[in-house]
DNA sequence: ACGATTTGACCCGT
DNA sequence: ACGGGTCAAATCGT
């Protein structure tokens, strides 16, 4: 039997998984500006921290972690929901939610985030102004790519296009794909959430753990990126915020939602973050409040 | 001819 | 039963 580890532990490990998070943020962002810089902060703090948590004891580590629950870092327990159903059919992918501008000259369409798209259906939504249009990956069928989006005009902002992606591409293998998305290969970060899990099945704290294998395999095989050139290309669109350009490649959709966050305060406002969580599939056990980042 | 889009029908979860 | 998501035949564009 393996001691259970205690709170200032499980906390000091996320500390650390933070400042790794934020290392590779860094490192992948380290050409655009103000990034890098924001991303040092992040180091530098979560690095004060973690020598904070260090020296402290576990009843202070107790209360950092509780105020962190309701203020910033909402640790759900999972344990205490074992029931809660997971979606059969519906799809199981991550999610993410990004509210893209267009200029009164491209009122139809969507703008170009370097993939190619295809659309398989439209439908008119229940107390919503405007149809909502699906688009699959053009590589859905040859190459199995899961990748999905949903778009629809947003009924308060008619020039903003609400875009929910679904999945990441795996089709970037393929030559021909340059554009879009690369994949990222399997890594440290989920054996870490592993190993976190193995760590502490009870419900203390769970850091996006309680995944089945699928879900691990989803991860692992996920989140991809548009080349720096696309993304920039992008954003001088009028894009206020896509997603694509931005690597979650940690395989981690808390550092997705967390990397999604800084880009909504370096660039706009209007941007509306919230990690989907499709019919609870993804069931993460953590969901970041990013009014953190607004201060 | 082939790939993309449109759109009504169907399926599934709530 | 209803609404959202997907399918697939018809149509369109190149």
């Amino acid at each position: 039997m393996a001691e259970m580890p205690s709170r200032k532990t499980l906390l000091l490990a996320e500390l650390s998984q933070l400042n790794v998070l934020a290392k590779k943020l860094c490192a992948l962002t380290r050409e655009i500006e103000m990034c890098p810089t924001i991303a040092d902060e992040i180091i530098f703090s979560v690095n004060k921290v973690i020598r904070m948590a260090q020296s402290m004891g576990s009843v202070e580590a107790e209360q950092l972690l509780s105020n962190g629950r309701t203020q910033h870092v909402r640790i759900l327990d999972h344990a205490s929901e074992p029931n809660q159903r997971m979606s059969v059919k519906r799809s199981t992918l991550p999610s993410w939610t990004s509210h893209v501008r267009v200029s009164d000259g491209m009122a139809e369409g969507t703008p170009d985030d370097g993939c190619s798209w295809r659309k398989y259906g439209q439908k008119e939504i229940l107390g919503a102004k405007y149809p909502r249009a699906y688009y699959r990956c053009t590589h859905s069928k040859s190459h199995g790519c899961p990748a999905k989006k949903q778009v629809q005009r947003s009924a308060k902002n008619p020039s903003t296009l609400d875009i929910i992606y679904r999945g990441a591409h795996t089709c970037s293998r393929q030559p021909q794909q340059t554009a879009c998305l690369t994949r990222q290969p399997p890594q440290s970060s989920v054996d870490h959430l592993s190993t976190c899990e193995q760590s502490d099945s009870q419900n203390t704290l769970e850091v996006a753990t309680a995944k089945s294998d699928s879900e691990i395999q989803n991860l692992n095989s996920s989140f991809t990126f548009l080349s720096q050139e696309e993304g920039i290309k992008a954003e001088q669109d009028s894009l206020c915020f896509s997603p694509s350009f931005m690597s979650p490649s940690t395989s981690s959709p808390e550092l997705m939602e967390f990397i999604s966050s800084m880009t909504f305060t370096a660039e706009s406002h209007e941007m509306d973050l919230d990690f989907m969580l499709g019919s609870g599939e993804m069931d993460p056990n953590v969901s970041f409040d990013t009014s953190i980042f607004f201060v």
